[in-house]
Order: C-alpha cells, then sequence, then structure tokens
RNA sequence: GCCCGAGUGGCGGAAUGGUAGACGCAGCGGAUUCAAAAUCCGCCGAUGGCAACAUCGUGGGGGUUCGAGUCCCCCCUCGGGCACCA
C-alpha cells in the first residue's frame, strides 16, 4: 500500500462532504439539536495557528456529536468591523471594506482546506448590511425597552491628529501616531444599562456549571458587589468652595473611621472642578492627572500623587477635622469619587499618607498583637482582629464595628448602608468608520429621534477617504444631513457607531436563522440556543461574554429571545495559545545603536548541533517560547503546514501532547511526530485491509485485543466529552501500539480493534479516517457511521496489582483478587518478603488499605 | 497596582490525597539494507552500585496527613484581563 498523500486525500474528502450536504443542518431535523460554537475570528488576511486550534477543537466536539446521533449546528462567521480595517485603509488609500471581504475570502479558503465540518450555508460577516441592519433594528427596541441611556464619558484625545484614540493607542501617555501627549475629552455617549443587570448577572453566574470556576470568578470580581457605607462628611468652610456643605464618599471600611487620616476625590470630581480656579497649582495638577489616559490600568500603575486643596472636613466623631486631597488614584466611576483614608489599613492609602505625612493611626489590632505597642510600619494591616483607638467602637470584632458606626451614622442622618457595583455601564460609542451607525437622528426641534424601523439600515456611505485622521462620517458631504424621521425638518445622524462588541454579542443568535427578516426567527433561536458548547481564548473571560450575557437578557426583554435562553452559553471552554520559540540577532548601526532583529521560522537554518543562522550565515540566539505575534516573526503560517503535511496531521498536533487549557509550543519534531503517526496508521490500516479480505464475522470472546479496544473506546469517548484532547490522543496510541504489536489469529477482533481507532480518529483526522475506511471496504461515509459503544464485559479485571507501602514508601506489590476482602488483602501484604525484613518479627502500629488502590502499613 | 491562572525528566505532558514520570517527541543501542530513507525491537529522571538495590527528586520555604505533584500558609517566576485591540 503506498504512502497515505494527505495532499491528494484532503480536497477529494472535502468535496464528498461538501456534495452530501453532510454539515448542512435544517430546523426540521428529528435528531436531538446541538449547538457548538468557536468564537468567529477577525479577518486579518490570514488564519494562524491559534484558530488552527480552536476550530480543531470545535471540529472534534462537532463531529463527534454527530455521530452520536445530534442534529448538530456548527456555524462560522467574521467578526469584521474594527480599526484595523481602517488603518489598513490609511496606510494603503483604499476602502475598509474592500480590505475586509478580500480578507475574508482568503480566510475563508484557509479554513475550508482545513477539513471544518461548518455549514458554510449560515456563514456572515458583522460588516454585512444584511446583518447590521438587524442590529440597528435591536438597538431601536433596546431604546424602546429603556435598555439605553446617553450620558458624559470621558475620551482619550490626540490633539494633534484631532481623533479619539483606543487604549491600546495611547502608549506613555501620547497618541501612537502624532506622539502628542494625550488629553481627556468629555463627550456624551450612547451606554448600555448593564448596570441595571448587575445583581442578576452575578445571581446567575452561580447557575453556569459548564464554564470554568476561573472565568466565573473572573467575572464575580468584575461586577465586584461590596457592601458599604455611604456617608457625608461636614465641610468646613474657607471661602474657596461656598456651594459645598458636605462631601459624600463610599466606603467598605466604615469600622476604620477612627483611623481616618484624609479625605481624598477624584481628579474629575466636581468639588475637584470647583475648585481648581480657586487654588493655586490645583488646576495643574488637574491638567497632569488628565494626561495619564483613561485606562484603569494606567491609574493604578502611576505613582499616587496628590494635592492639598486646603479644605477640611470634620470627623463625624471626634473634634478633629482632616485635609482634602485630590489624588490621582480615586476613580470617579466607582462609589462618590470620594474616599475617606484611613492609612494604617488600606495599602494605597498607607503609601499616600506616608508621602503627604499624614495621620497614621491602627484601629484595628490583630488577635496576637498588643493594642499598646501594635504599630504600622510600611505595611497596611488589612487582616482580622479587634477594634482599638475608636472610642465606642474599642474592643468590638470588625463587622460588629461596620454595623455600630452606620447605626450611630443613620441615626445622624450622615450615612446609610448601602450595596455598590464596580460594573460600570458599557459605553458603545465610538468616534469610527467602520462599525455599524448608530441609527438615530439629532433633531433641533425633537431632539433624539430613533431612525424609522422601514429605513434600516443606515448603510456606511462607501465614499469616503481616509487620508486624513478622524470620522470620515463626521465630515461627509451630504451623509449625515437627513430630514427628522418625526418632523421632516433638516437633521442631523448620529456619526458614532457601535463598539464591535456589539456585533459580537448576539451573532451566535443570529446563526440560528442567519437570513431572517428579523433579528432572531423565535421558532429557530428556541430550537437552538443556548449554545450547548462555546470554545474560544481566555483572553474574552469578562467583556465579550459579559456583554453576551447582558444582550441575551436584554434580547429577552426585547421578545427577541425566550427566557431559556437568558443565558447564551451552557458550557465554556477557554483554549491556550500557541507558542513557538524566537529567533534573534543584535544589529548595530552605524550610530552604534544596539538593535533586535527577529527571523522567522522558515527563514533560518540550523547546524548540525542544532544552532540556528540568519540567511546570510550569522549566528542566532533562540529566545524564550512565547506567543507566536507578528512583531517577534515566530509564526507558523497553517498554509504552509497544511500544504506540506495536510490539515490532519496540523490538527492531530493541535491535538496532542498539550492539554486544551494550557498553551501548546509549535515544533518541528511535533509536527513530524504526528505525520509520523497518521502514516503508521495508514500502514496498519492496509496490512489490515489485506488479512481481512472477505472476512466479516463478529468479534468475540475476551482477548487482549479486545479488551483493549473496548477500553479505548471508553476512555476516549469519556476524555473527549470532558475536553481532555491530549488525553484521548494517547489513548488511541495505546490502541494503535497494540494493532502493531498483534501477532494473533483472531481475525474479527482485528477487525473490530482497526475499525474502532479508525472511528475514533475521525473527529480529529477526518480525512485519513474517511481514507482508511474505504480502503477496509466500507461505501459509507465515517461522518455518516455511528460512534462505537464500549462492551461493559470488556472493561472489568478479575485481578488487582495492589502497591504495598511500608511508612509511605512503595517496598512491594501484590496480585490480588479485584473483590479480595481487606484482611486478605492486609495478610498478602504483611506476607510479602520486603515487608517482613523491615517488619522485623515485631507487628505493625497500623495498616491501611484501600481496596483497588494501595496498602501502606505503618510501623 | 488590582483580579484570574500556570510552574513535574533534555522537551510536550500523565497521575479520584494512594506505585511520580502514562503517551508522545528528542536521544542512545540493535535489527533490516550494498548504503541510506522508511520501518521494527530495546534502553531512556538524578546520584551511588557489576547487580540486587539504596538515596534524592514535581519553582522555593513552612505546615496538615498513615501517605502530598495534588490540601493549607508565605514567597519567586511566567502568562491572561483591567472597560475604545479583537
Amino acid at each position: 500500500m503506498a504512502r497515505y498523500d494527505a495532499g491528494a486525500a484532503e480536497p477529494r474528502w472535502q468535496a464528498a462532504w461538501t456534495e452530501g450536504r453532510v454539515f448542512e443542518v435544517g430546523d426540521d431535523d428529528p435528531r436531538p439539536p446541538y449547538y457548538v460554537l468557536e468564537m468567529f475570528p477577525y479577518p486579518s488576511g490570514r488564519i494562524h495557528m491559534g484558530h488552527v486550534r480552536n476550530y480543531a477543537m470545535g471540529d472534534v466536539v462537532a463531529r463527534t456529536k454527530m455521530a452520536q446521533g445530534f442534529a448538530v449546528l456548527h456555524p462560522m462567521g467574521w467578526d469584521a468591523f474594527g480599526m484595523p480595517a481602517e488603518n489598513a485603509a490609511m496606510e494603503r488609500n483604499s476602502h475598509p471594506g474592500t480590505w475586509t471581504y478580500d480578507n475574508i475570502d482568503a480566510m475563508r479558503g484557509q479554513l475550508k482546506a482545513m477539513g471544518l465540518s461548518f455549514d458554510w450555508d449560515r456563514e456572515f460577516a458583522t460588516c454585512d448590511p444584511d446583518y447590521y441592519a438587524q442590529q440597528q433594528a435591536l438597538f431601536l427596541d433596546f431604546l424602546d425597552a429603556d435598555l439605553l441611556t446617553r450620558k458624559s464619558a470621558t475620551v482619550n484625545w490626540d490633539p494633534v491628529d484631532m481623533t479619539v484614540l483606543a487604549n491600546e493607542q495611547v502608549i506613555d501617555g501620547c497618541g501612537w501616531r502624532s506622539g502628542a501627549p494625550v488629553e481627556k475629552r468629555e463627550l456624551t455617549q450612547w451606554f448600555f444599562r448593564i448596570t441595571d443587570y448587575a445583581e442578576e448577572l452575578l445571581a446567575a453566574i452561580d447557575t453556569l456549571d459548564g464554564w470554568p470556576e476561573k472565568v466565573r470568578t473572573m467575572q464575580r470580581n468584575w461586577i465586584g458587589k461590596s457592601h458599604g457605607l455611604q456617608m457625608r462628611f461636614a465641610i468646613e468652610p474657607n471661602g474657596t468652595a461656598p456651594d459645598w456643605t458636605e462631601l459624600e464618599v463610599y466606603t467598605t471600611r466604615p469600622d476604620t473611621l477612627y483611623g481616618m487620616g484624609f479625605a481624598a476625590v477624584s481628579p474629575e470630581h466636581p468639588l475637584a472642578k470647583a475648585l481648581a480656579g480657586k487654588v493655586d497649582g490645583l488646576a495643574a495638577f488637574i491638567e497632569e492627572c488628565r494626561r495619564l489616559g483613561t485606562s484603569e490600568e494606567a491609574l493604578e500603575k502611576a505613582e499616587k500623587r496628590g494635592f492639598d486643596t486646603g479644605l477640611r472636613v470634620k470627623h463625624p466623631f471626634l473634634d478633629e477635622t482632616f485635609p482634602v486631597y485630590v489624588a490621582n488614584f480615586i476613580l470617579m466611576d466607582y462609589g462618590t469619587g470620594a474616599i475617606f483614608g484611613c492609612a494604617a489599613h488600606d495599602q494605597r492609602d498607607l503609601d499616600f499618607a506616608r508621602k503627604y505625612g499624614l495621620k497614621v493611626v491602627p484601629v484595628v489590632c490583630p488577635p496576637d498583637a498588643d493594642p499598646a505597642t501594635f504599630e504600622i510600619g510600611t505595611e497596611a494591616y488589612v487582616g482580622p482582629g479587634s477594634i482599638i483607638n475608636s472610642g465606642f467602637l474599642d474592643g468590638m470584632e470588625i463587622e460588629a464595628a461596620k454595623d455600630a458606626v452606620a447605626r450611630r451614622l443613620a441615626a445622624d442622618g450622615m450615612g446609610e448602608k448601602t450595596t455598590n457595583y464596580r460594573l460600570r455601564d458599557w459605553g458603545l460609542s465610538r468616534q469610527r468608520y467602520w462599525g455599524c451607525p448608530i441609527p438615530v437622528v439629532h433633531c433641533p426641534d425633537c431632539g433624539i429621534v430613533p431612525e424609522r424601523k422601514e429605513n434600516l439600515p443606515v448603510r456606511l456611505p462607501d465614499d469616503v477617504t481616509f487620508d486624513r485622521p478622524g470620522n470620515p462620517l463626521e465630515r461627509h458631504a451630504t451623509w449625515k444631513h437627513v430630514a427628522c424621521p418625526a418632523c421632516g425638518k433638516d437633521a442631523t445622524r448620529e456619526t458614532d457607531t457601535m463598539d464591535t462588541f456589539v456585533d459580537s454579542s448576539w451573532y451566535f443568535a443570529r446563526f440560528c436563522s442567519p437570513r431572517a427578516e428579523t433579528p432572531t426567527d423565535r421558532a429557530a433561536v428556541d430550537r437552538w440556543l443556548p449554545v450547548d458548547q462555546y470554545i474560544g481564548g481566555i483572553e474574552h473571560a469578562i467583556l465579550h461574554l459579559l456583554y453576551s450575557r447582558f444582550f441575551a437578557r436584554a434580547m429577552v426583554k426585547t421578545g427577541h429571545l425566550s427566557a431559556d435562553a437568558a443565558e447564551p452559553f451552557r458550557a465554556l471552554f477557554t483554549q491556550g495559545m500557541v507558542t513557538h520559540e524566537t529567533y534573534s540577532r543584535i544589529v548595530t548601526s552605524t550610530e552604534g545603536v544596539g538593535r533586535e532583529v527577529y527571523f522567522s521560522p522558515d527563514e533560518i537554518t540550523r547546524d548540525e548541533d542544532g544552532t540556528p543562522r540568519d540567511p546570510t550565515g550569522e549566528t542566532l540566539i533562540v529566545g524564550p517560547t512565547i506567543k507566536m505575534s507578528k512583531s517577534k516573526r515566530n509564526v507558523v503560517d497553517p498554509e504552509d503546514i497544511i500544504a506540506r503535511y495536510g490539515a490532519d496531521t496540523a490538527r492531530w498536533f493541535m491535538l496532542s501532547d498539550s492539554p486544551p487549557e494550557r498553551d501548546v509550543e509549535w515544533t518541528e519534531a511535533g509536527a513530524e511526530g504526528a505525520a509520523r503517526h497518521l502514516q503508521r496508521v495508514w500502514r496498519l490500516v492496509g496490512e489490515a485491509a489485506a488479512k481481512l479480505d472477505g472476512d466479516d464475522a463478529p468479534a468475540t470472546g475476551a482477548g487482549a485485543l479486545r479488551k483493549t479496544t473496548h477500553r479505548a473506546i471508553r476512555a476516549v469517548t469519556d476524555d473527549i466529552a470532558a475536553f481532555r484532547f491530549n488525553k484521548a490522543v494517547a489513548q488511541i496510541y495505546g490502541l494503535t501500539n497494540a494493532i502493531g504489536g498483534d501477532r494473533g489469529q483472531d481475525l474479527p477482533a482485528l477487525r473490530e480493534a482497526v475499525e474502532t481507532l479508525i472511528l475514533l480518529m475521525a473527529p480529529m483526522t477526518p480525512h485519513l479516517a474517511e481514507e482508511a475506511w474505504a480502503a477496509l471496504g466500507h461505501s459509507r461515509m465515517v461522518i455518516e457511521t455511528p460512534w462505537p459503544d464500549a462492551d461493559p464485559a470488556l472493561l472489568v479485571d478479575d485481578t488487582v496489582t495492589m502497591p504495598v507501602q511500608v511508612n509511605g514508601k512503595k517496598r512491594a506489590e501484590i496480585e490480588v483478587a479485584a473483590d479480595a476482602p481487606k484482611d486478605v488483602v492486609e495478610q498478602a501484604a504483611l506476607a510479602e518478603d520486603a515487608v517482613a525484613k523491615l517488619l522485623d518479627g515485631g507487628s505493625p502500629r497500623k495498616v491501611i488499605v484501600v481496596p483497588g488502590r494501595i496498602v501502606n502499613v505503618v510501623l
């Protein structure tokens, strides 16, 4: 039998599947429905190994479920709006749509070459007017249902390019293109009222038992529910802020009120603004804070700085006043944008207090410390303890003190208990062209007027230019000038478009009825949703998944989904990244400046001893193994791999070795090994087919090969269901080795083993499986063949081998009947030479027998 | 900075609190071959030992347990997220 020729076999079977329409699924399919979905890609132009891994996993799930008798919905599309298309348009002076659709064509071809079981009839791109028309309809329904609001938000503003910047376009506080220091600007923007659902989104996390615990934890923390106290401090008048009589703060630690050392407000706090013109230097300080950008990360990492406003607030229980600072680490979006600082029991407050020489009074004493001598050094104490130095609170535990403070302040009308969430409303307005237009019109008389549904979609104009920064919709000659849908007078369209997270927050629902004239077809979504298995990168653990959960609820409220689809993803799997070694050398410029230059894996050559060299023969340094990225050039192109080894090899390698949730390193040797295994299977099939010609008696008996076969069925079935693809692969290697080593004459058992091997491999290497299946004489395709069943009778053993430990160290092994009673096992263990020797005639203190597992003799 | 993960042979990794290193890759030895490729068989954590075997060994340090890679506490390193990247 000739070597397996993937290059010839793969396109042939892909054509056979397409012709048989085996991946297209209708809504009237009598089989039980199963919806498996991989996160759709951004059409960057080429698929990368991360896609190969993601889609190989989804394909295993889809094909296994098909074999197990389900009607499987397995769609694919394109997350096609976003900044890269605009950047490309600027660089090439072309249109984002041209670039995007060209990329989609290229990537579709690459995905098809992988032999994935997608129903391509359902494909769409989010930039298709048919898709965004329905998204605009959803927006209008959400507007009606009070799920949207408009309010002011801060954006990064590049004063040179006159454009809004994304956080990733702000580098060290400066615009990425202009290099100019970034400013903050306040714009009125649209927001989804996701905070109205904070409690529900939090509570429902408990029901998501098909999700990884770490993602559930991240979402809980992100929503950040806290119980605290909203309280007001009286401001001591000093003439600088005559309208301000009190300062309202939010705290989760009212028990530390006696430890107060200062109060602080955000630079964006109204009080800070009120004081800016009155206090020398404050305006400049606030201006400096604006330079930090809008990301929480930037604020948190910046050095903690503050500015004393000169204003003082009165302590509610003490006859004392404390300074009010404007501080760069106070977030306006959290609580009231103002805090009281207790330096002894909060690290940030302590750092701040030390820096500005403010009071540090410990008020919580650790259980093992002496209240008389307990002091705070450079580390705040955040643990449990009892209250000290705190008047009526002294001696209380923390929780009791919190209650006592809350009661007393409530009685005085100065504060009340509140529940607070860290979660903020979802700002969706973007000042960009390549996104879904927000379908509203601004009328001088009527205000904000929704576009009429019959006028949807509000289409993006094609005649736009990208020769300068800023939003082309804004400067387009005619596009924004329209008649008011309400009164017919001259009005202007909203020129903002939607955040691309909106596009990806409901695409899974659209796949159920991609050509419907409404956002969803209720019969279709009721049949398919929620998604049974969702697969994608861990980087989407919070935003995309949380927004989708909100969107599903909003779609329930507006009648586009049934209530039982409020949680859109029944099960979630987050896969790791694909990494590769890096190769570089330092190139010194004529000015003597060294620069690290990277080389890609297909550019390098290797010496006998493995030393890598660049094309000119210079020695290269092997750098760290990191996520494949263009900048480090450690990218392996799936197209090259498929051309060289075939799609099955790429898929097999991506699924073997590494646990799917962890990062996997692409290595040349690993790919070779995968290719070799596929050849070996092909050879074994050829040998078996020759022997088995004409013999089709059913396998009987309980020989070793049959036992191995049925154990493999059990293990692989379980491993695939639990996303342990690497272990499923190891089991398949085991079965392959057993077939290769089989010298028996039991041909029915051999046929059973080989056919089982092919069926178990089929979800991972579907082309090879079809080719082998045909070689074994089958006329029906594997894709139409049911999954094998394990015979329970072949899974049990009569005897077990048990290790015997003495004081926890293994000293012997015994072979006993599987159902042997404990005392029989104990006797057998004590009778072992090695054990008897260590016992030295004495008797053990204790013998622990764990049936079927282990014996431990304690001396 | 904050939140969430991960660290086991030369490498990827396996191990319901119960024999650490399954399976694969690389390497070494052998068979086959005129030779090579391909293939097949064997060995393969470290140290000591002819061997039987012994001791050590799961990022580092403590602890719980008859027994810890696994549970608890502290630390180190690497990765993901931080609301306008997708």
